[in-house]
DNA sequence: TTCTAAGCGAGACGGTACGTCGCGTCTTTTG
DNA sequence: CAAAAGACGCGACGTACCGTCTCGCTTAGAA
């Protein structure tokens, strides 16, 4: 007796579909993304989208996960040089068309639905937390002292993001590199010079 | 020769109007917002909305400004605590309801519209960014060094409400005493402590 | 003391008014015309319009009365020639492209509204039914047999008009010359046949 | 393969619908008809109501159609009696509300919408001018003549649904037995007198 | 092989908000 | 007072998208 009866899903259909959401994403924002449209463009009826996803929130979640998986900690030899590589990721990042039009507004629609949100939590932003883990790990591996203790990690995380997110994605002011290098200097010495006072 | 022709728009319907947004705001969120029940709240026509704005967006964007504006720059004695209070203030008023609802929907529907970013930029964003700018003036008054070269305004200003916004509203987690408290610390010590590296 | 306080109303602005709607009757048919754009190309303000009539059908009465005011009955020497000239004249004003928007509008109009019916009765259908009656007092004056008795008035009248407008206002097929012939040789046969049967 | 893909339209739907419209078009007549309320009433969405007509008018169209195929030609062993019981199914139907309210509005807005006056000139005109054709051939089979010629089949339809048009819907006067008696007189006399002549 | 449960494409459907338009009224200033 | 200008309340319009449903057809494993 096997628990799948029946005619299976097809597999690629998934990737189809997650696809077709981040192009239309990326050419028509939030609002202007249609669940007919990207059924359209996957190649896919419209049932088949709410069989394997909730509503139009939680597909965007999915679609917009992936791309947030793209973002890596390589070893630069310091602290400094990691932080700075991400960052400069994560500028990349929020300034491709797709992810500028999903963030914001899958955070503002995790406002009124606990349920997307914490999907959008833990597929999203949680998933992102852990480099901040590994930058520590990273760092007591090659014997260098990280400046910022346990408790300031959630800190960290929050200024490093917020920071970009604002930025870029609600002041919609460019970020060079200049203002990079800048910010990581300013972020490692505030937790440098205070790094036993929390 | 008369500049205003024709019947005067009553100027208290504006702010019934700007009212009856904000408090659906708050009860509501902005995706459950109507235009249809703030005409009927504000006690006016639909009509009367869309001849004031260009849409709901606009509308709320104005609702929204007026709220911002109730932040303060009061002169505590000392640079650590001024910034303390502004981050504070910025904190409640970020947690209050209709902030919470309006601030990111709004971010992310200036995403398409580049109109309504400029009346969103203008309106809200930088009618803010003076607190930075008065920061310094009440610190250089009292005879404190401001550690924060003018190059840095923007970004200070970037890692306040960016902070803050990640913190509250895409993360959602709260904000205690301690945290600003810590988070103050870092702000100024990153700053002060490379005052000249800018 | 006069009767007449205050700023006389204009008498060339109830033409003008007119003028305006016959007009964008002709060229937008009823219910695209506006009272709004009436006023426009009259070059005078909406509310002059309704200092002047009741509302929009009343103003479309009144614009079409004088259209209608046009048909004549000349003496052609004969009964036969007579009517035929009739029908031909009202055959022409309903293929006009105001009278053709105006008069079923106006017709349908008049079913929810008794005060408009009486209007548009009196001032449009009453005044051309007198056209009978002379039609029947040349035909005396004549010396010639009018072969309708007086009680067939108003079925004459029905029957000019009903088929007239059937076929041109409803139908929307063309009448010819043959078929006015035909249409007054069958009308005058069939009372004249009858001419003591009533 | 099948023609039929997705899910079928609900037949019974356009039958609830078309009855909504014509219990709203006898209580309000056209102008005071309102879609949502015809959807309503029919227990359907307004979107539903689109989907199967372009508008307003498309719909009435239809609605008033099948009550103008009520009309009968019942054979009543003359050609006279025939006339004559059709005259008075027609005076009858023009005279209750709904197609009182409805044939005038029609024939009104399709003066604008050449695709409007095609679907009212199919599906309520052209259907009851078979009425003439099966009246002659009724007349024929019973070995009676018919008085009129097969290119007079236009006017007598004009001229028997003008008239009554004219008399109960524009003029809004009654019709009695007499007049349906003397109308059904003259009008078989002025045919049957000029039969050899057009 | 046949049965059966699910996947799937297509599109109807209920619902809700949108933004627009026109009517007729009201409220100003100007002549 | 008339008139011009335009704000205003009202209410219908037709559209768009969401998410659900109901069809007929397909696809496999189970009987």
């Amino acid at each position: 007796m096997s628990l799948t009866r029946g005619r299976p899903r097809d597999p690629a259909t998934d990737e189809a579909i997650l696809g077709a959401a981040r192009q239309l994403l990326a050419e028509r924002g939030w609002s202007e993304l249609t669940m007919a449209d990207v059924a359209a463009r996957a190649g896919v009826a419209k049932t088949t989208l709410y069989r394997r996803w909730h509503g139009k929130a939680e597909l965007v979640v999915d679609a917009t996960a992936a791309v947030f998986d793209r973002l890596t900690l390589d070893d630069h030899g310091s602290l400094a040089a990691d932080v700075e590589a991400v960052v400069r990721q994560l500028a990349a990042l929020l300034a491709q068309p797709d992810t500028h039009a999903a963030l914001l507004a899958l955070a503002a629609e995790s406002g009124r639905d606990p349920a997307l949100h914490e999907r959008f939590r833990t597929t999203v932003i949680e998933r992102q937390f852990c480099l901040v883990r590994r930058g520590r790990e990273n760092a007591t591996a090659r014997g260098e002292a990280f400046p910022v203790s346990p408790t300031d990690d959630d800190m960290i995380f929050d200024m490093v993001v917020g920071t970009m997110v604002q930025r870029i994605l609600i002041h919609r002011r460019p970020v060079d590199d200049a203002y990079i290098t800048r910010f990581v200097a300013v972020l490692l010495a505030g937790f440098g010079a205070t790094a036993g006072t929390a």
